[in-house]
RNA sequence: GGCCCGUUCGUCUAUCGGUUAGGACACCUGGUUUUCAACCAGGUAAGAGGGGUUCGACUCCCCUACGGGCUGCCA
């Protein structure tokens, strides 16, 4: 029996822009499926191409994998850097004669494709004239590698979530390994980087499956194992189209900056285009023991906005407070707004029990805080001013002294508004109204013995007070 | 154009030849309630179309339609 090789898995993005939605639920399954068997999960920047990779967008990146808590192991690997490794195995290729010297010029190449067209056909895979040239007449010029692909037969990709795909070698060129200029071609070095990392498992998206069959070769072409395959359907938006800027957000930092909490994200993400039955709503932990391969869909799934905000919902509720009051501070930065003072962390400290339970956002959850926000005088809103009418100022006025001698719980609270209530011949809710527009100024708001248990006993007499002045 | 992949309620999905096709979000109705929520109960809603195979197909095969991807000395 030969133990099962520790799963390695990796996340390989070019450092063009932010971090893609569809690139950070990419990113979560790779790091799902290794940590949850004990394995690695490494991180590799795909900065070959200079003209398009910047620091910024790394930086990027790693802060959208870091928000998403999705931790990398060792440190993060420039494929740029490596591109001498990329070249020497290029070489070794020409050495044992997987691959050969192509003196094609662009030029020649563009005009072996119009004369196929002209001669009526669609479309032409290129056959160089140097894929087995005698040595002698190789001519003092620049050439690239190109890989001496097997020109019949198929191709087949065992794939874990398309299944078994074949791909006619016919169809397939012999690609260039290793330019002119002598830089490797990104097709090579994922490889080559792959294989040296001991990436066994590459878990990507599908607009990838294509080139998988050219990668195989490569890997036969050195005697390499193959690495198992899972091309995982992309992304789209709720028009089914390719999920684009014009559906709104797609960057990972896009959702910290509109107030998602990252354990809801990550849930909702794991979700979309995989299923363990009928889980809907798990923890980090849950998800880890349950993560498989097998659970991934073969379709293109649609981001929903509302599923999200209600898997985010429920792990607002179920969030432990002072990690929450952690993740409320990181999101106020993130969104640049003002962080919050001493005393209105204070308050929000209290407040967060009762008002995580109904929040499904950091945007939701301080708005309905936005009693404890506010200071004194408070200005009512329209629809407040009106609840603060004369014959309700009258009642909150009766009230004050009452409260100055009840004993700050709710349950001592209780028999003083409603008896408050009844005296006054009116219901409860005919007292909340007034109430609740004197504390918040607004129409709105959490229970007003909640709000009245956050801020305290003088805070309230103060608001009361300035109300019916 | 060629090749490859996909198609179950509006959305995410379960089903791996035999089910009243299940769950979740959304939506609608009712309940609870001091407002908005939250919460609880119930409801509407699906196998793209057409051929096969089979005693029996959402499940297997073929065709069509639609969607997506690849087809570069980009990644």
């Amino acid at each position: 029996m030969n133990a099962p090789r520790p799963v390695v898995t990796r996340f390989a993005p070019s450092p063009t822009g932010y971090l893609h939605i569809g690139g950070g639920r990419t990113a979560l399954f790779n790091w799902l499926y290794a940590r949850g068997r004990g394995g690695k999960f490494l991180l590799r920047i795909e900065d070959t191409d200079r003209e398009r990779s910047t620091p910024e967008a790394t930086a990027a990146i790693l802060r959208g994998l870091t928000w998403l808590g999705l931790d990398w192991d060792g440190d993060v690997v420039s494929q740029f850097e490596r591109r001498d490794r990329h070249a020497a195995v290029a070489h070794e290729m020409l050495a044992r004669g997987t691959a050969y010297k192509c003196f094609s010029t662009q030029e020649e190449i563009a005009a072996y494709r119009a004369a196929q067209e002209a001669a009526g056909a669609s479309y032409a895979v290129f056959q160089s004239p140097w894929r087995d040239a005698d040595p002698a007449t190789f001519p003092d010029a620049p050439f690239a590698i190109r890989m001496k692909a097997p020109r019949t037969g198929e191709t087949v990709i065992d794939d874990k979530v398309q299944g078994r795909v074949v791909i006619q070698n016919a169809t397939l060129d012999d690609m260039i390994v290793l330019r002119s200029d002598g830089t490797p071609v990104y097709m090579l070095a994922v490889v080559v980087d792959d294989h040296d990392m001991g990436v066994t498992h590459v878990i990507r998206g599908d607009d990838h499956l294509n080139n998988a069959a050219r990668q195989q070769m490569v890997y036969d072409a050195m005697g390499w194992e193959v690495p198992t395959w899972a091309h995982i359907p992309l992304i789209h938006g709720p028009d089914g189209k390719k999920l684009s800027k014009r559906h709104g957000a797609t960057g990972v930092e896009e959702y910290q900056a509109m107030g998602y909490p990252a354990a809801g994200m990550r849930n909702y993400l794991t979700r979309l285009g995989w299923a363990h039955g009928d889980a809907e709503i798990f923890s980090t932990a849950e998800a880890l023991q349950m993560f498989d391969l097998e659970g991934i869909g073969r379709a293109p799934a649609r981001l929903d906005f509302k599923k999200l905000e209600n898997t985010c919902g429920h792990h607002m509720a179920m969030a432990d407070d002072a990690a929450l009051l952690h993740e409320l501070t990181a999101y106020l930065g993130a969104a640049g707004q003002p962080a919050l003072t001493a005393l209105q962390v204070d308050l929000m400290a209290k407040a967060l029990p009762v008002l995580k339970k109904s929040a499904k956002t950091f945007p939701e959850l301080l708005d309905k805080a936005s009693f404890l926000m506010i200071q004194r005088p408070i200005v009512p809103d329209a629809k407040a001013a009106e609840a603060l009418d004369a014959v309700s100022r009258g009642i909150l006025k009766s009230l004050t002294p009452q409260l100055q001698n009840a004993s700050w719980t709710k349950e001592a609270l209780e028999p003083v508004l409603t008896e408050a209530a009844t005296a006054n011949g009116i219901g409860f809710g005919k007292l909340a109204a007034p109430l609740r527009a004197a504390i918040a100024g607004r129409t709105v708001t959490p229970s007003v013995y909640d709000m009245m248990l956050v801020i305290g006993r003088e805070e309230t007499i103060a608001r009361l007070t300035d109300a019916v002045a």
